[in-house]
RNA sequence: CGCGGGGUGGAGCAGUUCGGUAGCUCGUCGGGCUCAUAACCCGAAGGUCGCAGGUUCGAAUCCUGCCCCCGCAA
């Protein structure tokens, strides 16, 4: 079975890797172009594209996949799997693997197709989530599914250890799919008709922490938009991205987004219902910081006030 | 040349305007109090003030160049 990858963030390389040490040939990796990225606008390659050249192999990154079949063909790969790769496939694209086109999409499907899969599934407060493997078609993320697997979302979870845990998963998972692929055993299944909810690209202003809304509902919020974008409101005139925030025990007083304790455990803020205790923030200019720290440089204290605006 | 903030004991910060003995909240270590403690009291250690040069009797502070970190925007 020889195989082209297609992906582009850094949660879609450990699929790869886990093929490759699966034994399977990858004839070449797909990925996005080159992208400014930082302060400098550095050209900067996916994650995905240093992973592939770290280990030697071709990488072909278009700016437009649809205009590129037959430089897939030529690579003889048979079959391709795609993980967050970002681009829509056509039919024409589809029709080039003998056998077939598969994607790993990190949420239970038909829930949460899309583009970001992992934030909305945090940001929803779903109890769990998972992985899917499925075939792709030229629907958004419709095809059947062939393997699936779950996992709980905690109160401790973010996106970010999300993604990690769904990532590895994702790599048990599609070799396992295309050892069945290979052998001719794999059962694919259709798509259930009810619970269909579909994900946009966030946007940062969907990340704004509006301390009016319930503490339950706003620890969902920041933990779904860490470590990308981060929650934000104002703080004393500064923008403060929010890391992380657990919705505690006790009473809150106050009027909405205000301080009502600050110490090494936390930055307890009123909420329009219940109380948030803040653990991690990033001022405007300055990096991330535990409560304690903030505390301690005296950048934060009881009777502040999170606002919309400086 | 996109806009802006910052680099000061282990952590987070003040001090820089207007040069003159290195300060705060913590942490660490030692001692005390307590049935006990992440609480409280007493004491101690720990700093080339990002790097290099310049001005000066004297530079964290003023001037010049460089390195690094971060927010916004793309």
């Amino acid at each position: 079975m020889k195989i082209i990858y297609a992906g582009a963030p850094a949660f879609s390389v450990a699929p790869l890797a886990a093929l490759l040490d699966a034994g399977f040939c990858v004839a070449a990796v797909v990925t996005q172009p080159d992208k400014p990225a930082g302060r400098k606008a550095v050209l900067t390659p996916t994650p995905l594209k240093s992973f592939a050249l770290s280990q030697g192999i071709p990488v072909l990154d278009f700016a437009k996949i649809r205009d590129h079949a037959d430089e897939l063909s030529k690579t003889g790969a048979d079959c391709m799997i795609t993980c967050a790769y970002g681009q829509i496939l056509t039919q024409e694209v589809l029709d080039r693997f003998a056998k077939g086109v598969y994607n790993i999409h990190t949420s239970l499907l038909p829930r949460w197709r899309g583009a970001s899969p992992v934030q909305h599934a945090v940001r929803a407060g779903d109890k769990e989530t998972g992985v899917t493997v499925m075939r792709t078609d030229v629907g958004l993320d419709t095809g059947d599914i062939l393997l699936r697997e779950k996992t709980e979302i905690s109160l401790s979870d973010t996106s970010a250890t999300l993604s990690e845990r769904l990532s590895q998963m994702g790599a048990k998972l599609i070799v396992e799919a295309v050892r069945a692929v290979e052998e001719g055993r794999a059962v694919f299944e259709k798509q259930p008709q009810e619970g269909v909810t579909v994900c946009k690209k966030i946007r940062k202003e969907d990340c704004f922490v509006d301390f009016s809304s319930g503490a339950a509902e706003l620890s969902c919020l920041v933990r779904a938009m860490n470590p990308e974008p981060l929650a934000f409101a104002y703080l004393n005139g500064k923008l403060a991205n929010i890391c992380f925030a657990q919705p505690c025990e006790g009473a809150a007083e106050g009027v909405p987004g205000q301080i009502v304790r600050a110490d090494k455990t936390g930055i307890y803020v009123a909420t329009g219902e219940g109380c948030l205790k803040i653990t991690e923030m990033q001022l405007e200019g300055g990096k991330k910081l535990k409560a304690a720290d903030l505390v301690n440089g005296r950048k934060v204290a009881a009777g502040d006030v999170f606002g919309a605006k400086r």
